[in-house]
DNA sequence: TGATTCCTGCGACACCATGTCGTACCATAC
DNA sequence: GTATGGTACGACATGGTGTCGCAGGAATCA
């Protein structure tokens, strides 16, 4: 039950689907292909087809113009991916790879005051 | 300069080398192809290649059996891959994920003490 | 009733990373 | 010399991805 891996396009993909939470194949062509010579409707009916094959969107099929929308939240995808980050690389847990980002520095204020309030509320 | 990705084969190496600190391409074979039917020494080698390569171990070249060690630590590597993450899905920000582990009570006890330390001490 | 237009479904392909093998080659010890 | 044990690397099969093109389906308009 672990989550699949998304690719670039896909991920492109996904990243529309869920800034606007609903979405069409044409609408997806006009905001990821702008200035395509090539029509490109076969790619984005293919990379919605494998989305869904793999459980990340799910779509309407009574209109015409298939409605997509996510069937997994970013917050949901991005800390499925941690977690399986962490099974591969430090035995499941998180805190040695947060503890390396925040001796680099590399969690802003706004994150490390995000987490002190989410740590004391708990 | 974000971190390469690790395959399968290639992180089950790091993971052994993580380990010991220190390995030869024998030990390696002798660790993860343990019952092996076949040789694996170029299989073996050509992994060490590749890593080496990508910048994650080094060699002392001057014994006849070459030794290995990592140029990047466990938690560095974990840390970059989350960073990447992070740059991909959620804009470079890591609280939206770590604050849906936490509500999904993905952490661990260890982990959630762990990190309320690491704050306090910041 | 076509003809047109915009869809979807999907087989097919090229491309690239990866895991594996095999062979050539080098060094040291006897 | 010949073994033995190592390294270097070209080559290949495999699998995932991004793309294309064609075969249709459904709605609209003459």
């Amino acid at each position: 039950m672990t989550v699949p891996k998304l690719a670039n396009a896909e991920l492109a993909v996904m990243n529309r689907i869920w800034e606007q939470g609903t979405v069409t194949a044409r609408q997806l062509r006009e905001h990821l292909y702008p200035d395509a010579t090539r029509p490109m409707h076969g790619t984005i009916q293919r990379l919605l087809q494998r989305l869904e094959a793999k459980g990340f969107v799910e779509r309407d099929s009574d209109r015409a113009a298939h409605l997509f929308w996510p069937r997994i939240s970013r917050e949901a995808y991005a800390a499925g991916c941690m977690e399986s980050l962490a099974d591969q690389v430090t035995g499941g847990s998180f805190s040695p790879m947060i503890t390396h980002l925040v001796e680099e520095r590399k969690l802003s204020d706004a994150d490390m005051e995000q987490l002190r309030r989410l740590l004391e509320e708990k």
